[in-house]
DNA sequence: ACCTGAACACCGTTCAAGT
DNA sequence: ACCTGAACACCGTTCAAGT
């Protein structure tokens, strides 16, 4: 009996406020960016949301379940960026390089925690399809702008894979260094052009 | 009274068998090799050595503080392993290059789970001033290896740490794929060699 | 010095039962 | 359909007590 007229929230105990598992999700990614992936639990999400510690079973059947659905967010949100990166970018391959290294170097920065859960989840061998074809997704941007610049004249000539592999990995790379840290601070002034300069040198015919 | 007359092993139960610091260290590598990170407990790493569940607390007063442990001797590996690899390596600085390429990709293949700890274990801020040491020292070899080849004229001229952020970018950015298993099938054949190649390219003056 | 045993507060997972 | 409450087997950590 509290008082209030609206019906929809008598209290905080019905059977949660319309869709748990989004809310799950979405307290998830919050405690992961704040407090780290120790700090992930389904329990105290559960308290958190106001729910018992069994609910989210119902939506997640393991914590694993929620590791993988929270990485395929991810993954998603990271094609979207890279790909609106390509959208404004111009037209000669040396500006869509620069365009995508920012894009995928600013989403490693804003999503440190999420993307080394995306990877470290990527790796282990029991990874979804959904998450796999989303990987796949992202890849075949890297390769659709390796292939642009080798129509171009701008990229060396060779199978698509080979040209971008080490592109792939000096993008990586560079944005996992960014991640956990190890970049020294000089690298704040000029790593991203030395970079993206690095990258189109190692590319040219 | 087993009958025995070797006076050291009356039985499997005495204060160990001599270190159990050491022996917590190797058996929880490989577990860590074996079974995964999620898998490495202290409660089971005291059962397989048939100590106390509260032994290990002698020697490592956190889980992290082992994880920690554990990590600085893969750093002391490492660079043990990148230093060899530039003793025998020939004098051109293509093939210093390759050399320290093809042995620090070696380590990750041969240590992937080992690699992951040390660079999440290097991510967090606690990191322990040893640990923060060993990195810098294999870093150093990086530095060094271009400044032999800007010395030799291999290399384009600038600041050490600016010529070589992106070399140690690709190099991580590579072996990070090939431990996570991110590498397609294809990159077995000729992926060292094109990524040495880029990274010459990008060096070069 | 080095280890044991009991205790405490926390997990993830499962399952009958409630609405 | 969606959630609760109790139960189970596991953690990490701490601390008095043993040798």
């Amino acid at each position: 009996m509290t008082g209030t007229l609206t019906p929809m929230h008598t209290r905080h105990r019905r059977y949660h406020h319309g869709d748990l598992r989004a809310a799950l999700l979405s307290r998830a990614e919050e405690t992961l960016r704040e407090k780290g992936p120790a700090a992930l639990s389904l329990r105290e999400l559960a308290r958190d949301l106001g729910v018992s510690h069994a609910a989210p079973s119902r939506h997640f059947k393991d914590k694993q379940a929620l590791l993988d659905a929270m990485a395929l967010t991810g993954f998603e949100r990271l094609t979207g960026v890279l790909a609106a990166s390509q959208d404004g970018a111009g037209e000669t391959f040396s500006k869509r390089v620069d365009a995508m290294v920012r894009a995928y170097v600013g989403f490693a920065r804003d999503n440190a925690e999420l993307l080394d859960l995306m990877y470290s989840i990527k790796h282990d061998p029991g990874a979804s399809d959904a998450l796999l074809e989303a990987t796949q997704h992202w890849s075949d941007l890297v390769v659709r702008l390796i292939g642009e610049g080798q129509a171009r004249g701008d990229v060396r000539e060779g199978p698509m894979e080979r040209v971008g592999l080490p592109v792939f990995a000096t993008l990586h790379g560079y944005a996992d260094l960014a991640v956990t840290g190890m970049l020294p601070p000089e690298a704040d002034e000029h790593g991203l052009d030395d970079v993206i300069a690095f990258i189109l040198r190692g590319c040219a015919p």
